[in-house]
Parts: C-alpha cells; sequence; structure tokens
RNA sequence: GGCGGGUUGGCGGAGAGGUUACGCAGCGGAUUGCAAAUCCGUGAAGACCGGUUCGAUUCCGGUACCCGCCUCCA
C-alpha cells in the first residue's frame, strides 16, 4: 500500500498516515457558515480536502467517511432575516432563517459542484445536532470543565491543561494581550461559550439553562461525535480557524472523552490573497466564487490554479495564473481530443506519480507537473484519467468538451475550405491582402488559423464566438 | 505585545547537502506568402549576515521585509 506522510499541525511535523480503522477512514473539515455565497478564500480548503479525499479513497479502497457540517446557526444570518422581515417579509423568524440558510446551501453546492469537489459523505447541519451538543455541554459541566451563569454556560480553560497547545498559544500570554472582551459572568476571560441565552428576535431551544442557542464551537464537536466517534483520523479547516475555533474544539472534545484524543492529524490550509493582497470588502478586491464563474472563469480553471500552490503556503489568485490554466486546459482537451480513448482511458488506473506526489502531504503542485509530463510524453489516456481523478475534468466533462469541439470542428469546415480556396488564388496572383482580411477576421472570432503546405486547419480557440463568423462565407 | 507562515531565475513555483526541476515568457534556428502551431537549441536563481561542512539555495542562528491569527473570516 501506498505510505501517505501528512504534515500534523498538532506535532508541527510530516508524519506517516496510519489510519484508526482502514476499512473506515474517518475526516472531519469544518464547512461553511451559510450567511451569504462562498468567497473565492471558502473554497481553497473545498479544493484541499476534496483532494485529500479523492486520494484517500483511492488508496483505501472508498472506505472513506468524510464530514463537513454547515454552520446555520449564526448571528449574520439571524440578522439578514430579521432584516427581510422588517423589509415585510411573510412567516415567522424561524421559517426566515431556515430559508436563508436553504437558500445559501445551495448555492454552496452549485458553486462547490463546479469547481469539481465531490460532496462529502455527510453534511450535517448544526441545527440537527442541538439535542447533542446540549448532552455534550451537561457531560462537561457534570465534569467539571464548564459552568452555567446568567443563562450562558461557559467553558473553564484552566480546567484543561493542555488549553492553547494546538495553536502554540498560552492562556497567560493571550491574557497579556489584553484583547479579549471580559463578560462579568466569565470566571476567566479566556472562557468561551457553549450555550447562549437568546431573545424572542433570535432563534433558540430549550435546555437547562433556559431557551438559547449554542456557541460556534460546540457543534463540531458535538457532530464529529455524532458522526465519527470521539477519536478519528483527520480534522482540517483554514490557519485561521486554528484559534480560537480549534483549539477550542479540542478543549470541548478531549474533556468530554478524554481516553479518546479527539483528532490524531490536524491539516490547515493557509489563506488566500488576491494579486498579492488580502481579499477584503474595502480593498475592492473581494469576489465569490459566483462572480468568477459568471464572468467566464470555469470551475476546472479556478481549481487548477489552486492545485498549483501547496495547502500549506498562501496563495495568491492572479488573473495572469487564471489566464495560464485556461490555456493549459485548452490544450489538454485538444490533445485527448486528438489521440485519446476516453473508454480506454476509463479503464486505467490513476498515474503513479501523481499519487506518490499527493501521498507526501498532498503536494499538489508535483502532481500538477506528473501530469503535464503525461501530456508531454503523449500518454493522452493517462492525462484524460489523471484529469479526472484529480477532479480538474470529470470524463463527462471531458465528453461534453470534446463533443461541443467536435461540433465547432463540424461548423468551420467550410471556412477552411474558403480560406484555402482564397490562399491558393492568392499564391497564383501574388496578392494576399484578401487571405489576410479573412485570416484577421477568424482571429477575431476566437479561431486559431494554421496554414501549412499540407493545408488549411481551423481550430477553435479559447475565446471562440461562432457569432462573430457572420458574412465570412 | 504574543503566535504562526513566507522570501528561489523576467513571472509562477518544486524537490534535493554536491549531478537539468518544471511551466509560462524571452532569445537563436527549422518551418510559413506572413503568421499561428509544432520541433530543435539556449541564457537566467534561491532576501541579507553569520555558523556547521571538503562543499549549502538546501541544515543551524540572527536581521530585514511581506502575510495571517490573537475580534464566532476558510
Amino acid at each position: 500500500m501506498v505510505t501517505i506522510r501528512l504534515h500534523n499541525g498538532k506535532t508541527r511535523s510530516k508524519e506517516v498516515f496510519t489510519p484508526i480503522d482502514p476499512e473506515n477512514v474517518r475526516v472531519y473539515v469544518c464547512g461553511p457558515t451559510v450567511y451569504d455565497r462562498a468567497h473565492l478564500g471558502n473554497a481553497r480548503p473545498v479544493v484541499v480536502f476534496d483532494t485529500l479525499y479523492r486520494l484517500l479513497r483511492h488508496v483505501y479502497g472508498g472506505k472513506v467517511t468524510y464530514v463537513r457540517n454547515f454552520t446555520d446557526v449564526d448571528d449574520k444570518i439571524n440578522a439578514t432575516a430579521l432584516a427581510r422581515q422588517q423589509a415585510g417579509a411573510a412567516g415567522s423568524l424561524e421559517a426566515l432563517i431556515a430559508e436563508r440558510t436553504e437558500e445559501t446551501i445551495g448555492w454552496y453546492h452549485a458553486d462547490m459542484d463546479a469547481l469539481g469537489a465531490l460532496r462529502p459523505d455527510f453534511e450535517p447541519r448544526a441545527t440537527a445536532y442541538v439535542p447533542a451538543m446540549v448532552a455534550m455541554i451537561e457531560g462537561l459541566i457534570a465534569k467539571g470543565h464548564a459552568y452555567a451563569a446568567d443563562g450562558h454556560v461557559l467553558f473553564d480553560v484552566r480546567s484543561y491543561p493542555d488549553y492553547g497547545h494546538l495553536s502554540g498559544r498560552s492562556v497567560d500570554d493571550m491574557i497579556a494581550g489584553a484583547r479579549v472582551e471580559v463578560a462579568p459572568y466569565k470566571r476567566d476571560p479566556m472562557d468561551f461559550v457553549l450555550w447562549k441565552p437568546s431573545d424572542e428576535n433570535l432563534p433558540g431551544w430549550d435546555s437547562p439553562w433556559g431557551r438559547g442557542r449554542p456557541g460556534w464551537h460546540i457543534e463540531c464537536s458535538a457532530m464529529s461525535l455524532e458522526l465519527l466517534g470521539p477519536s478519528f483520523d483527520i480534522h482540517g479547516g483554514g490557519i485561521d480557524l486554528q484559534f480560537p475555533h480549534h483549539e477550542n474544539e479540542v478543549a470541548q472534545s478531549c474533556c468530554a472523552h478524554p481516553e479518546a484524543g479527539f483528532a490524531r492529524v490536524w491539516m490547515h490550509n493557509e489563506m488566500l490573497q488576491v494579486e498579492g493582497k488580502k481579499m477584503s470588502k474595502s480593498l475592492g478586491n473581494f469576489f465569490t466564487v459566483r462572480d468568477l464563474l459568471d464572468q467566464g472563469v470555469p470551475g476546472e480553471v479556478i481549481r487548477l490554479v489552486f492545485l498549483g500552490t501547496h495547502y500549506g503556503k498562501p496563495m495568491d489568485w492572479t488573473a495572469e495564473k487564471a489566464a495560464g490554466a485556461a490555456s493549459k486546459l485548452d490544450d489538454f482537451v485538444r490533445l485527448i481530443g486528438q489521440f485519446a480513448d476516453l473508454r480506454k482511458a476509463r479503464e486505467l488506473a490513476p498515474n503513479e506519480a501523481i499519487i506518490a506526489a499527493l501521498s507526501d502531504d498532498l503536494n499538489t503542485h508535483s502532481a500538477l507537473v506528473a501530469l503535464e509530463a503525461l501530456a508531454n510524453t503523449a500518454c493522452y489516456n493517462d492525462l484524460a484519467r489523471n484529469l479526472d481523478f484529480l477532479g480538474i475534468l470529470s470524463f463527462d466533462q471531458l465528453e461534453a468538451r470534446l463533443g461541443s469541439r467536435q461540433d465547432t470542428l463540424n461548423l468551420l469546415i467550410p471556412y477552411a475550405a474558403r480560406l484555402a480556396a482564397l490562399r491558393e488564388a492568392a499564391m497564383v496572383a501574388k496578392d494576399f491582402a484578401p487571405v489576410d482580411a479573412m485570416k484577421a477576421a477568424l482571429l477575431a472570432a476566437g479561431v486559431e488559423v494554421r496554414m501549412s503546405k499540407a493545408g488549411v486547419e481551423l481550430l477553435p480557440g479559447p475565446g471562440f464566438d461562432a457569432a462573430r463568423l457572420e458574412g465570412l462565407l
């Protein structure tokens, strides 16, 4: 079996990955808070951990359980719903919240599908696991790790000596940083909320501490416990979640089940930047995945750009990279269209060099180098197989692409004939102006024009637009 | 202030203590009516200062700069 090595954030070193149960490799990744469209940064962990999921499924024969949650309890969602209600929208607040989260989950699925990300095995919603959260909170209180105060329940960080280990911080240092909100009901400034009270304008559930709602961190502890058990293999998410979210998850879960150890391996993806700067609304470089898709940057281009940078390094999204990836994909599709047999390609195993690259802490960049090598060594069936394996272009997408490409080639046949005739006439007359005029028009329509002794060949280029062929015959 | 990540050729971006990364762009050539595409060839590097070593871009220490987190943003 292939040896997978992963950088474990818990130990800060690259380790050989050994699953707890090779018959059921278990992965939990923190998913989105469903208050709005996913921005481009949200897509990075999706692509990173989808790639991990594909690798694990390959190596462990599909015996993988991948969980990615939807956080549908959140004050931004509440605020949106309340604003809609105040603007005259019909329905109860709960109904408006549900509407908002349903809508957002639908968007999320559509956008992440476009990036070639497989759906996880489970996509639990926090609102469906409130009883499990309440039970875990009660357990933490019973063990002396949490306390109720003023309708809130707080986790007592001083009761867990390892608090801060995952993120490499100490409670005392953080307090010294003095950027902590000190609420009167907290015993220690670093104590964090497990449960908080809700007024009538907020969604709430009955609990031993009154009507309220869960704090952010407890949902992941409760849902991973329910779906994967008290200990599992890999926990992933963005590096920005390392503190406080993941630190608090560890504290909750390890105190609730001290014998289990919670997640064995922690993986964090680094942040995304745009043209060298942090993506932010104030800089005007903030955009969603949908924005890019609508601008004509296809999901496979986004995915290819993402895979070019190791997940542990900051990634810079630039228009130049996107253009480069689009042109590379065009080349791949053209080569596959000319030389590959997709029926045979489907039978192939993923390329060993690609598997080896991914097995080395998900070295996607090296995997792409290996992919490129397949194109350069005329292994076009393998190229198609591995584009599918890496989630860049599935076989179905390739077939659709090749189909429409063939349609375009057929459409271009009469234009090629016309250009060839003009050219032959020009050779005799020594006047190439009519040829050059038609060539320029074809180029303007996004057609690639190739003329040689063998004849004239017309191919659809990246920006092909059939409408601009009008009147050229 | 605390914690973490980064700094490689024109650009992007890896691996490896000593032997070509690779891609894009560039340059030279073949080819072409001119191009495009393709093919052949080719220059160019590792922030800075020390240390370890026969030898470091690769290991160790320090400096500078950039980025992120510490505020329920992936």
